[in-house]
DNA sequence: CACTTATATGAATATTTATTCATATGTTTT
DNA sequence: AAAACATATGAATAAATATTCATATAAGTG
């Protein structure tokens, strides 16, 4: 057994919101969707048949919190994943659920 | 870089479901004290400053997910963390978080 | 410079969800 | 068995938030 971690009250706060980011479906669809590749808003959008608008809101909030980049390419804004530990956090919620009897 | 990773539809459904928990700052604050130790609600409740019943009603969706315990102990319940990926998935975020600029 | 294409954004709506209150269930004690 | 204590739970309320719609901004094109 490791030793007992702290976190203060403000990381608690940071680390719910981090968090938050990985509860909604569309978002880890985007975050999966762009792991290995770069892809603007449209077809990310059709690929994930929702509307441009709803995509470019997430993305929005992704951006905010740094996981993923944006560049512009010409008309279309490319985006990409911005963060290392993205699928490192993404396989270690997958190796809880998949554990699962 | 590492290769692309298969999460199914419904996975990705699973995975922003088992986010969701940690998505929250109750929730957090009750992992982050039941690590390496076990506690009673009322224990609980005292300790984070808040009512019985909300700290009952996030135990049983932490109970839900598999991610505490727990056990009768006479009049009380005694929670413990059910995990052992808990402390690893909350020290990947606490990374991304403190290594913010 | 109008026109089309690509994306962003604000407001509105609908849905989800955390907390509280009141009360029920379960366990021990006298 | 009644009273006291610990926890669980259902309903109600309040707050957060995902999506849609309409429209604004921005960049290329004829």
């Amino acid at each position: 057994m490791s030793d007992k971690i702290k976190i203060s009250e403000q990381e608690i706060e940071e680390l719910s919101q981090f968090y938050k980011i990985f509860g909604d479906p569309t978002r880890l669809r985007i975050l999966h969707t762009l792991y290995g590749t770069e892809m603007c808003v449209g077809e990310l959008a059709e690929k994930l048949s929702m509307e441009q608008s709803a995509i470019s809101h997430q993305l929005r909030v992704l951006k905010q919190i740094k996981l993923v980049a944006a560049r512009r390419d010409g008309k279309q804004m490319v985006y990409s994943l911005a963060d290392d530990h993205i699928a490192q956090i993404l396989m270690m919620g997958l190796e809880h659920i998949r554990e699962e009897d």
